[in-house]
DNA sequence: TTGTATGCAAAGCGTTTGCAGTGAT
DNA sequence: ATCACTGCAAACGCTTTGCATACAA
């Protein structure tokens, strides 16, 4: 990204503005609304380029498709949703995990994702439409 | 699987010797050393076939492409090697997370993965081969 | 004007499926 | 002799890449 383009913009605003982990279709459905006929492959150079400049961080949840969100730089950890399918940002973490190896294997990091219902979906007795 | 063939056999025999979660091209690997030959596509349908009798357990990792083990029928973990890349399981767990989620969530359950060294590698100062 | 960024279409990769032939019962 | 299972190749969904054009600087 050396050019500032309008649909670098609008990218880049949809993943500020979504303040959760969005899918590469997320992002080109909301950066469409303002450039229309925005290219998926556009939306993904941009993803490239943002995530190489440390702008975004990628969110690997098990058995999903990558998402992304502006870079937090501090250690977290995500909440998916049951019914919604929206993953949220968890701020807590247990802390040190190297209790739970196997006696010697060393620990260097951990990744741990939640699952349940977020409050929109416990309030809303309706199934999820989206 | 209504028949026996030693295509099955072979894939069943290699994930029960492995002892540890394979992804789909290890397992025809180690098939295929009883039966050449044998296809990525015969692979497939029969994981697909175990996983629906309950036989075999879906291992979902972050970033990563599924990987398949015996049942274990036990809530557990897995721990990651960042060097040679085998997965492991870790048969312990820190428990609730309900804490850890923002406020109005319900925690339904949850997925850890750790990451580090196993002890193989930790012992071995030479880097992975395969 | 220059050359990066875009849009479209083709290519890649892992996984699934259609089909004709093989082989278990 | 049946018909489920297998191997091969085409199809799929998501992501990446090639290429000619559009547009930021």
């Amino acid at each position: 990204m050396e050019r500032i383009t309008k649909q670098g913009t609008a990218i880049m605003k949809a993943i500020q503005e979504a303040q959760r982990p969005l899918l590469p279709q997320e992002i080109q459905e909301a950066a469409a609304l303002s450039v229309p006929g925005l290219g998926i492959a556009t939306v993904y150079r941009n993803i490239k380029s943002l995530v190489d400049n440390g702008m975004l961080t990628t969110v690997y949840l098990p058995g999903e498709n990558p998402r992304y969100e502006q870079s937090h730089h501090h250690h977290h950890h995500h909440f998916h949703c049951n019914r919604c399918d929206k993953v949220f940002d968890v701020h807590d973490c247990p802390g040190d995990m190297q209790q739970l190896a196997p006696k010697g294997f060393t620990v260097e990091s951990h990744e741990i994702t939640l699952y349940g219902l977020c409050e929109t979906c416990k309030l809303s007795p309706q199934p999820p439409s989206a």
